[in-house]
DNA sequence: CATAAAATGATTGACGTACCTCATAATTTG
DNA sequence: CAAATTATGAGGTACGTCAATCATTTTATG
C-alpha cells in the first residue's frame, strides 16, 4: 500500500514542511505589489483586468489561503446578532434559549455577540415593536420566530432594504423578504410522522387525530399537510380526523383529547405542537393507548418516551439551528456567498432506545 | 452614509458598547505587569500565588476573553492530523473519505492539515505498519478505524505514551489507551434497530435474520448485542436466528440471504454491515418481502429507501464524525479539557420521506 | 504630444496575543 | 545582614492581514 497523498499535498510529512504562503508570496510570484494583491483579494476595484488575472493565477500557483485569524484580527470586526423569541417558557422555546446561551459563551471568543430579545408570544404588536427598536435595527443580523402577519412582513421588508440580514427561525415566512429560513422542512416532518404512524399502528383499527397548536402557524400547517398527504396516499385505511387546534396549551390539548377519545376509537395521535402534558393527562387511565407521535425533545417528551407513554419524537435540533443561524448571519453580513445549504435542519428521530 | 474610518467604529448599537477588554486591561485592574498576566494566562509558572489570584480576579472583573484570532496568529501553530482508513472503496468508508476531503478544504484556512492514509482493509499488519511510519508518528493527532488486534493496541499504546493523541473512529477499542472514541453508540444503534423492527413487523409471522459483516468487528458485535437484547425483551414472539457473517461483501450476503429465505419464513432482516446490494439481489422476485433495516446512508441504501426496497436506515453522520474528531484532536493536542461530550455521534434515522 | 485618468507601487500603522530578554524588586536562606 | 533565590516589571518583536496615504508609472483621450 502506497500512501499517495490525497490531492497533490506534495511533500508533507517528512521534513521540509515549508511555511504556508502569504500575500507576500503571492505578490512576488504575480510580479505585482502587495497593494495590488490586496486590492484584488478584497475586491477594492481599480485594478486592470490583466493584473487581476496575474494575481489569481499566483494564488493558485502558490496555494495561498487567507489566514482567517490574521484577517479577523486586522479587521477587528465584531458581530452583534439579535434573536427574537416568544416569551413562552414552554418546552421548545426554552430549549432554543438554552442552546443560545450556550453558544453565547462559545462565540464570545470569536467576537460574536448574541442578544436575546423576548416578546410576548402570539402578540403581533409586540413583535413589530421589537423589530422597530433602535438597538435591534442596529444589529448585524436578526433571527426571529416570525408570526404570520402582514405587519411583521412589512417590518422585515424595511430591515432588509436597510441591509440588515433577517432570518426566519423554526417557521418560515416565504413570502417575506427574509434572506433565509433556518429550520426543518416541516412538510417533510409531517410526512415522516405519517410514515411512522402508519407503520406503528399496523393492523389496528381506529381513527387518527392531529392536534396542532394553531393552524395559522405555518410550521404546524405544513406538518399537518405533509402528514395528511402521506396518510391518505399510503394508509387510506385509517380515518383521518380533521386537525384540531390546541394552542400549545396543556389544558386545551387535554380537553380536545378527552373529547376525541369520547367520540372515536383512536388508533393514533399526532401531536403537531406543544402541550403534550395535557395529552398525557387525558390518556391516563384510558384502556387502550393510541400510538402517539410528538414534536421536539422537551423534558416532558423525553420523560414520556422513557416511560413508554409516547412512541416517537421528531426533533429539530435547537443547537444545530442556532449554529446554522449564526453561520448564515455571519456570511450574510460579510456579503459572502452563503456556504450552508440554506439553513435546512435535518430531522432527528427519537424512540425510547436512542435518547 | 457617513464614512467613518473602519477601525474605531465606536458607537455601535445603543450606548457605545465599549471595546472588549484586552490583557492590558486585565494587567491594569490587577495592578500587575503585562508579563505577569501573560505568565498566569499561559501557565508559565514562576508567579506568586497572590499574584495569580489578583490576575484571576481581574479576568473575571473585566470580563476578559482571549481573542482566539490574535492568539492563533501569534502562536502560528499548525496542526497536522492523520486519518487512517481501510482502502475499501465501498459505501460507508467512501462517505467518510468524502466528508474528510470536504473538511480538508475548509480547515486549511484554520491551519489544520488533514492527511488521509489508506491501509489494506482487514489486514492487521498493514495497519500496524502504518502506525509505525515516521511521518505518521509526527502527526499532532491520529484517528483510525482500528482493528481488534493486540498488535494494534500495542502500537496505540506506544503512540499515546509518546504524547500523540489517538482516536478510534467508527468502532471503539475500549481496552486500548486511545484518548477517545468518536462514533455512535453501537449498542444503542442495535437497540434502536430492534425497536423499529419489532414495530414495523407488527403482527406478521416469521423469523428475524441478522447479517453482520464480521462478528469480530466490535461495532457489528455491539449492534447485534443491542438488537438481540431489545428483541428478546420486547418482541419475544419473533424468532431471532443466529447472526451470520457476510463480510461486507455483496456476494456473500446474497448467498446468506438466499439460504435463509429457503430455510425460514423471514419477517425481517437487520443488515448490520455493508453489502446491501447482495441482499436486494437475493430478494428480487421473492413473493413476500421482509422488513429490512440497514446501516449507513450510502448510495445503494438511499436508492433502496426511495424505491421502497428497504424500510429504514440508521446512519452515523460521517461529516459530523469527522468534525468531532478534528475538534477533539485539536483540544487534545492543546492539552485543553475536552469540550465535546467525548465524541458521541447521535444516530440519524432515515425513512423514505426524510432523506 | 500634452493632459487627464487609471493603475500600480512603496510604505506605514494598527489589531491582540505570545514569547523572549534583561533589569530590578521582593523574598527567602544561611 | 549578605547572598541566593524567586517574582515581577519594562520593553520589544513577530504573526499575516487590512486599510489607508501618497508618489509614481502606465494607459487612454482629444
Amino acid at each position: 500500500m502506497i500512501d499517495v497523498p490525497h490531492n497533490l499535498m506534495a511533500f508533507r510529512g517528512e521534513e521540509n514542511h515549508l511555511p504556508r504562503p502569504t500575500i507576500h508570496d503571492v505578490a512576488r510570484t504575480a510580479r505585482v505589489s502587495l497593494a495590488t494583491v490586496d486590492r484584488v483579494l478584497n475586491k477594492r476595484g481599480g485594478v486592470a483586468e490583466k493584473s487581476v488575472r496575474k494575481v489569481e493565477r499566483a494564488v493558485v500557483e502558490t496555494g495561498y489561503i487567507r489566514d482567517v485569524s490574521a484577517a479577523n484580527l486586522s479587521r477587528g470586526r465584531e458581530y452583534r446578532f439579535t434573536f427574537i423569541l416568544p416569551d413562552s417558557a414552554t418546552g421548545f422555546v426554552a430549549l432554543l434559549r438554552d442552546a443560545l446561551t450556550q453558544e453565547q459563551a462559545r462565540f464570545k471568543a470569536d467576537k460574536v455577540q448574541l442578544d436575546i430579545v423576548t416578546t410576548s408570544a402570539f402578540e403581533i404588536t409586540a413583535q413589530v415593536e421589537a423589530l422597530r427598536r433602535r438597538n435591534i435595527r442596529n444589529s448585524d443580523g436578526i433571527a426571529l420566530i416570525a408570526s404570520e402577519a402582514p405587519e411583521v412582513q412589512a417590518e422585515i421588508a424595511r430591515l432588509t432594504t436597510e441591509g440588515v440580514p433577517v432570518l426566519t427561525l423554526v417557521s418560515d415566512l416565504p413570502r417575506s423578504s427574509r434572506h433565509a429560513y433556518v429550520g426543518p422542512d416541516n412538510v417533510v416532518a409531517g410526512r415522516t410522522a405519517a410514515t411512522f404512524m402508519g407503520r406503528f399502528v399496523g393492523t389496528s383499527e381506529g381513527a387518527i387525530l392531529m392536534i396542532a397548536g394553531s393552524l395559522a402557524a405555518r410550521d404546524h400547517m405544513e406538518r399537518v399537510m405533509g402528514f395528511r398527504m402521506v396518510m391518505t396516499e399510503q394508509f387510506p385505511r385509517l380515518a383521518l380526523l380533521p386537525a384540531v387546534q390546541g394552542f400549545d396549551t396543556a389544558d386545551t390539548v387535554k380537553d380536545l383529547t378527552r373529547q376525541a377519545l369520547g367520540a372515536h376509537s383512536l388508533a393514533g395521535i399526532y401531536a403537531v405542537g406543544a402541550g403534550t402534558r395535557g395529552l398525557l393527562a387525558a390518556l391516563k387511565g384510558h384502556p387502550h393507548r393510541p400510538i402517539i407521535i410528538a414534536h421536539e425533545l422537551t423534558d416532558t417528551n423525553r420523560g414520556a418516551l422513557l416511560t413508554g407513554e409516547i412512541d416517537l419524537v421528531i426533533d429539530q435540533n435547537p443547537a444545530a439551528e442556532v449554529q446554522a443561524a449564526i453561520t448564515l448571519m455571519r456570511d450574510l453580513s460579510d456579503q459572502r456567498p452563503i456556504t450552508t445549504n440554506g439553513g435546512a435542519i435535518p430531522l432527528s428521530i427519537f424512540v425510547r432506545e436512542n435518547i
